[in-house]
DNA sequence: CATGAATGAGAATTCATTCAT
DNA sequence: AATGAATGAATTCTCATTCAT
């Protein structure tokens, strides 16, 4: 066919994005099947090509595509009164996405915890909003007393960006069965801040 | 029975197993190459069919001697006096192993890291005498009231392996400049136990 | 009939074969790429389709204009008063068509180097007027006696042809360095009549 | 199978190259199949990377097999009394070549004409050894004065081999119809020293 | 046991061709 | 006529696995 007109190739890139996405979710990037995500998608497998010039162009576009669906909902968060509201918020958010958009998510977290440097730099790179949003949350925490200023927020908001991925690496891992997406946002919060000691435990 | 003894076969598994750690490290399950590996083990492409029946066994072959490697040294394992030094000292024995067989545990870390609930469940089963150890750490220090009874015992230890694999994730993705594996025990315990807040009257 | 009269038609298809040429000349016939011809030709990929019916088809069309456009020029051409003036005169009109379709001269001469009988038959059959022309030029040389009549003057023009092309596949072999286009008629032509050799009593 | 030695495998190495040798003669380069090239061996087409690593480097191997064949004939060459006849022996070993390895032969000669730079000088280099044997022929003619002394004879020397090569692809091409092979020694002789222009017509 | 040549299933990618618009 | 998205056959190349020696 032809001249379908803008739309319909712009449904077509978002079916096989789609596609993609669960399909490098389910198997990683070296199993993954160009052909099989092309029919999963409900094309031929030629016409894939048509769209993506490469295999490795197809993941890094499904990457960009997660990237950008998890931060994206970061802009219109309300702030909330203080760091813990602000990121349970956050984190609420995020669990949101997740839930919508499982697969770029499982492939975005799927790459982050692969540790090679290549990535694992380009989705810190590409996170750099959210984690952004992370350090001025945190920022503001340190002013008004409620984070220990001993790391820098940066550093802190990885290491947050970590724990959050942990949580949900054990949420499937478990499949599903612990910790539940809904549990997540208190959980990662409260071990983050407070760890799990007690109080008078603490190192002077 | 043959011309060699069980110990030169011993030896010829170990050697191909060791081959196998760093390639599957290097490059991933799906991407090695199983002549490669025996190449490098100083054999020719076939003789690894001898010791091992596929590329997958193969791989859960290594997977199972890490574990094992990882497991092994907590035995020995002298307690320290608090909850704090108990972990760091637990950590730090981790830390020598990862030092020692890096190949491995990164194999390891990678596998666990990837969430198929098939190897997630096998790893932490494997895991068992380890977690054990944390926990029995972590309910003497429920008992002496230094960590919070909140959660349950097994569940935190799993959080506290989560923790510390994570910190190894980073450590490998920024290849190496942080955190370095010196800094892990104290990080990890650290963050483990006090996390980042600062809460009122906490602090003495 | 069509919104477009046929000598807009008839300018599509020259604009293509153009490019076919190029394309044809650049790549080879297998290597060569329908779509990008098309594309060159500033249309869009399927347009080819509309005049040409096949890529095979193309080729064959791009031989065939590549024939005309070498042979109409010679219908015109003033004979020398010798042998030798004639030929070189045939051969100064050929290197200038050389000059002016060097695409479509391209494709000819790979073609007919490439001795498949098929195109080989065809390309003789397709140069017979200029062979004729040759061929009536060494006839009167016979007559004049400055061509040896050892052989049949359509067999040494078919020698001639070939001397002449071996020089271009020579020239562009070369990229360009020996021998210059403008060295060919003087070449062509002494190589053909005199040979290298120096015999005893031939040398006045 | 494994352990047949290294003749079973320099053995399968030969195969190899002669069908690839033949199939390259009858396709081109472009349009050659691997696959069929390994099947035509008897071999499975997976096998024939055992031994070529791409199909760019199996068609590099044939041609310089192809050259080191033709070149390594004239070593044991006798040169006869004259350039004429020294001339005549040489091309009648070099058709001797041609008649019992004819694929690689047209493999070589198609290269040559297809006046791609990077083969043309390559397959000028792997001629040197021939070019050099011609050179000397001419070199001693020019002494003796039956060669013109107006063109260097490395010049001479490569339009020699261009116009046997030339012969050869007209034999090809009119299926052997002319010239047969058993004419080229005394034709391609003839035209190279004689031409085609009686005595008394000659230049002075 | 060790070897390494042979195998063939399978994967990525290309591109001539079709055809609905 | 022009377009360009879709198609799927075909091709190159990889590599886990087998097995004769």
């Amino acid at each position: 066919m032809a001249r379908v007109g803008p739309k319909a190739k712009t449904d077509a890139r978002r079916r096989l994005l789609q596609a993609a996405a669960g399909h490098f979710a389910r198997h990683g990037y070296e199993a993954a099947n160009v052909n099989a995500i092309a029919l999963e998608a409900g094309f031929a497998k030629g016409t894939i090509y048509n769209y993506f010039p490469s295999k490795r162009e197809l993941f890094a576009e499904v990457l960009s595509e997660a990237c950008r669906r998890a931060v994206e909902r970061y802009a219109t968060l309300e702030h909330g009164t203080s760091t813990r509201e602000s990121l349970e918020a956050l984190v609420r958010a995020d669990v949101a996405v997740v839930r919508e958009e499982e697969a770029f998510m499982k492939v975005l977290v799927r790459e982050a915890m692969s540790f090679r440097s290549e990535t694992y730099a380009l989705i810190l790179e590409r996170h750099a909003p959210f984690l952004a949003v992370i350090c001025e949350i945190l920022e503001r925490g340190m002013e008004r007393g409620e984070i220990r200023p001993k790391d820098p927020p940066a550093r802190l908001a990885v290491t947050f960006l970590g724990l959050l991925s942990l949580l949900y690496v054990q949420h499937w891992g478990s499949a599903g069965v612990w910790p539940a997406l809904d549990e997540i946002p208190e959980l990662v919060v409260g071990m983050f801040l407070d760890g799990a000691g007690a109080e008078k435990g603490r190192r002077s």
